[in-house]
DNA sequence: GTATGTGCAAACTTTTTGCACTTCG
DNA sequence: CGAAGTGCAAAAAGTTTGCACATAC
């Protein structure tokens, strides 16, 4: 997913949220990575281009990106926070010896969970979100 | 699920680990809690009848025993780390507005997933457990 | 002009590490 | 006894916070 900045000022201004450089920056470093980064390999790019841009900053922005829904956290079982710019749903393949992720989109599997879970209610649980966390090995 | 001492020593011999009261303590604790339990959830539960176990030891003793496979870590997408000690295979209900998370499992669909991905391969990838993150709300 | 956002540095939380001492087998 | 494990305290890693200054609208 490759993103123009002018998409990216209109989400922004979607959310209420004022258009600054460093936001652009942060939404185009995710969008470009697309490899699900931590905050320090967002850091590392942008660095680059917004030398000046403080860590402190970079937290606070994806905060805001998260809580206005325009980003992701991505469940992991390391202490270190990741970010997805997907907002269609998909899934994760996560490699066991690792640290790799990678999206996994599938409309039938999709298709097939909705109706067994129609069917199928958990007592005492509102269903808002089924994610696949598919765990195995990259072969490469 | 709950393990008796005895229990808890056979599986620490299985694994050729030294049979410890701190190590006792620390699964005890897990399959006493059973809720998933942070280190610091554990450490708070063992202090009772430990007052000298040392944080450093729990957090080493909760490696070994996730590295030879007696209790697992889960993904969640916050930066602290919550531990399993159900071996069998289930899947993970989230609350979404707390932190919450419950055991979930399903033969059903255990094997409407196993029929799904005998079929349907992932190029370049290996499945070796496939778990669901299943996001929502608890009622309650 | 004003509300919002940024930079910086300090603080906080969770986890890791090193090393002397202790314990299990 | 020797290898493995523990306690302690210091440090690392990741994230959060407060506040003065800067910027978007």
């Amino acid at each position: 997913m490759k993103a123009s900045v002018d998409m990216i000022k209109e989400k922004l201004k979607e959310c209420g949220l004022k258009i600054t450089p460093q936001r652009i920056a942060i939404l185009e470093a995710i969008y470009t990575l697309n490899n699900h980064p931590t905050a320090d390999n967002i850091m590392a790019y942008i660095r680059k281009t917004h030398p000046n841009i403080a860590i402190g900053t970079v937290y606070k922005v994806l905060d805001v990106l998260v809580e206005k829904g325009l980003i992701k956290r991505i469940k992991t079982e390391k202490d270190i926070m990741r970010y997805d710019g997907v907002l269609e749903p998909h899934h994760h393949l996560f490699g066991s010896s690792s640290d790799r992720i990678e999206d996994y989109s599938d409309e039938k599997l999709d298709k097939l969970l909705k109706e067994y879970f129609k069917k199928k209610r958990i007592p005492g649980f509102k269903i808002e979100e089924i994610k696949l966390q598919i765990n195995g090995k990259f072969l490469k």
